[in-house]
Order: C-alpha cells, then sequence, then structure tokens
DNA sequence: AGATAATGTTTGAATATGCAAACAACTATT
DNA sequence: AATAGTTGTTTGCATATTCAAACATTATCT
C-alpha cells in the first residue's frame, strides 16, 4: 500500500473548501453529548453531583467492588481525576474504600448505603434524560444508534494512548496503529 | 397525563439494579467522544492546537465571519473559554478579528492566511480518523448513525440553558420543557 | 428622549483537568 | 533472592474551564 493514499500531509485545496466540521462524526458526537450532559448535570445538581461523579456512583452502582484503572476504563475519566474525585465522594460518605488482599495496590472501591441511596434517586432521572434524547426514534433505530455509537467505539478504541501506557514502547503516533486497524476491523 | 409517571422521585429498586451506564446513551456518547477526541486531539498537538481550538478554525474554515456567540452556538464550547481562546489563536496569527459595523459590541473573527493554510493541513487528518471511526459501516449506516445523531441533538437542543441566558425568567429546571418537548417533537 | 431590559464580550476567581513525576506493591528474569 | 521492569495509585504543577460579575452597546417600552 502506497503510503500516499492514507498520509495527508499535503492537501488538496479543493478536498478542504467542502469540509464540513458539523456534519463530521466526532463534531455530531461532541454536540450532542455536551448537551446531553449539560441539562442532565444541570438537573442533578440538587443532589450535589456533578456529572463525572454520577458516573462514578453509576458505574459501581451497577458492579463492585471497582479498582480506580477499571472506573477509569468504564467512564472514560483520567486516573488522577478519578483518584481525588473517589477522595472527596469518600469524604463524603458516598463510598468506601479498602485495599485489595491479593494485590495490595489496588483499592476496592464500593458504595455507601448512603451512596446507593443517592444513586437510586438519580437513576430515574437518568432514565427520563435517556428517554428525552431518544424521543421520536423507533424502537429499530434506538437498537441500531446504540450498537453503531458501540461499533464506533471499538473502531478507536485501539487508537490514542487513553489511560496511558508509560512512554517507552515503540509506536508514538496513532496514525500507525489506526490504519492497522482499518484493515483489522472485521466487525465486531 | 399524570405526572407520576413522568416525575422520577420516589424509585422502585428493582429498576435501580438493572441499570446500566454503559448502555445508557449519554455514556455511549461519551465514551465513543471522548475515545475519538483523545486520540485525534493527540495526534495534531504536533501542529500545536489542542481540540478545542481546531474547531474553532474548522468552524471559521467553513463560515466566516462568525461572532463569538456563533461560535459558541457552532462549536458547543463556553462563550467565556472562547473569550479567551479566540484571544490566544489571534496572538497567533490564526485568525483576525474586527468590530461589526452594525453592532459594535460583537466581533468579526475571520482566518488569517496562515490560519487558513493550518487549516487546511489538519482537515485531511480529520477525515482520516472520521474514517476510521466509521470503518466497518456501511454508506447507509453511516448515514443513519448521523441521522440519528442529529435528532439526539434537536431532542435535547431545547433543555438546559447552555449559552445560557441571564438567570430572570421562569423555568428553571429543565424537567418542565424536557416533558413539553417530548410530546411537541414530530420527528426533526 | 429617558429609563429599563437585553445582548455580546471580557475578566476575576474558584475549581477541575491533564501530564509528568513520585511512590508503592507486584512480576518476571536471571 | 536480587534486579529490573510493570502496574495501581497519588500528588505537584501548569493550564483549562466554569460561574458570576462587570462592561459596553443595542433594543424596547412609555
Amino acid at each position: 500500500m502506497s503510503a500516499t493514499s492514507l498520509l495527508p500531509e499535503p492537501i488538496a485545496a479543493e478536498q478542504a473548501a467542502d469540509f464540513d466540521l458539523e456534519s463530521t462524526l466526532p463534531y455530531l458526537l461532541n454536540r450532542a453529548g455536551v448537551r446531553i450532559g449539560a441539562a442532565f448535570s444541570e438537573d442533578i445538581r440538587r443532589f450535589g453531583l456533578s456529572l463525572h461523579q454520577w458516573r462514578v456512583l453509576a458505574c459501581l452502582s451497577h458492579q463492585a467492588p471497582q479498582s480506580i484503572t477499571e472506573l477509569a476504563a468504564h467512564t472514560s475519566i483520567e486516573v488522577s481525576t478519578l483518584s481525588r474525585m473517589v477522595s472527596s465522594l469518600f469524604d463524603g460518605g458516598l463510598l468506601a474504600r479498602g485495599r485489595s488482599d491479593d494485590d495490595a495496590r489496588s483499592v476496592r472501591l464500593h458504595l455507601t448505603d448512603e451512596g446507593r441511596e443517592l444513586a437510586d434517586h438519580i437513576i430515574p432521572v437518568a432514565s427520563l434524560y435517556e428517554r428525552i434524547a431518544l424521543s421520536g426514534m423507533s424502537e429499530d433505530e434506538v437498537v441500531s444508534l446504540k450498537a453503531l455509537l458501540a461499533k464506533v467505539y471499538n473502531n478507536v478504541i485501539s487508537l490514542g494512548p487513553r489511560i496511558p501506557a508509560r512512554r517507552k514502547s515503540t509506536t508514538k503516533t496513532a496514525l500507525g496503529h489506526a490504519i492497522v486497524s482499518i484493515e483489522k476491523n472485521p466487525s465486531v
């Protein structure tokens, strides 16, 4: 395969002219996501929770115990951010932490009764916003949308080092990986 | 319509148990969005641009001039954030600003030659990531995905005060609006 | 026109975030 | 079992983001 067809460095000005940010997938994703997030976030402010904090609680509500690293993988929140957030939720009495038996580094997190109760109050609010976001769609469309979003995620998950490894290894640019993963992806 | 079916305050614990954050739309959106964003963002760091900065350039590249408020609407970035960002892009020589003739408050922003050239370099990179994200999908699926995302956006756009109005008017909680907009939404 | 409200932008200050470095505990290799 | 490398978490610090308040300009209302 010739590199020129994939490496985008030089560019035809014509292509640039009709590039429309707003019809771009990352942008559509971001726009919808930000908007829902902002509305929901504002709504649950009355519970004293930020969107990120809510995601942590919801995540632990569904599966516990989890370590910070696991939470990072499931919520797409940075580990260092999580570390601090967990501390504040702990201080607020919403979650408890203990060390694992088999791995003394790992923190085992789970909701307290208070935390679970709060989560149970917010869950229906989250469901409401979900219904709003999906209103006017058929069941099929909803299923299809979610499936396609999952597919998008799988297509890009191998790219940039999110929850990054220590800088050491070979490939630094994502492009190499990227191109490979185009061929690689069967359907998932 | 009875309010009880919509207002979620009290909750059945059973419902809470099977609530799965990760199959939730806001979460799926966020996860996919964050991931693409992180990968792309890391890639274009070599151009010295953040994701937000890129969006501003891309947006102006597609339509100019625009005011800060317009940019906010198009990019989903906060006005105050934009104000500072525009200043730094201006300092970097990537965009120019002038005041409008008919409204001396409004700032008219457009790319400089340098800014446009930079945008033209990055556009193909953006296209590449788009292709990666959409790989393995049929044309129909892509079209459908984008249409559904647009629909989601339209469903929630009327909710929370993003680019908020001055606190003054009636409805403060989004819920009131929300419920209305469920009925209201015909299809788009 | 004069007063009051609304709109577009900027800025101060508290907070959140991301990156890199530091630790701490575990694994693998020899 | 000593060494080197990994992995899980925390923390320092620079930067980014947010909310509210301040300004400046334009609209509206009487």
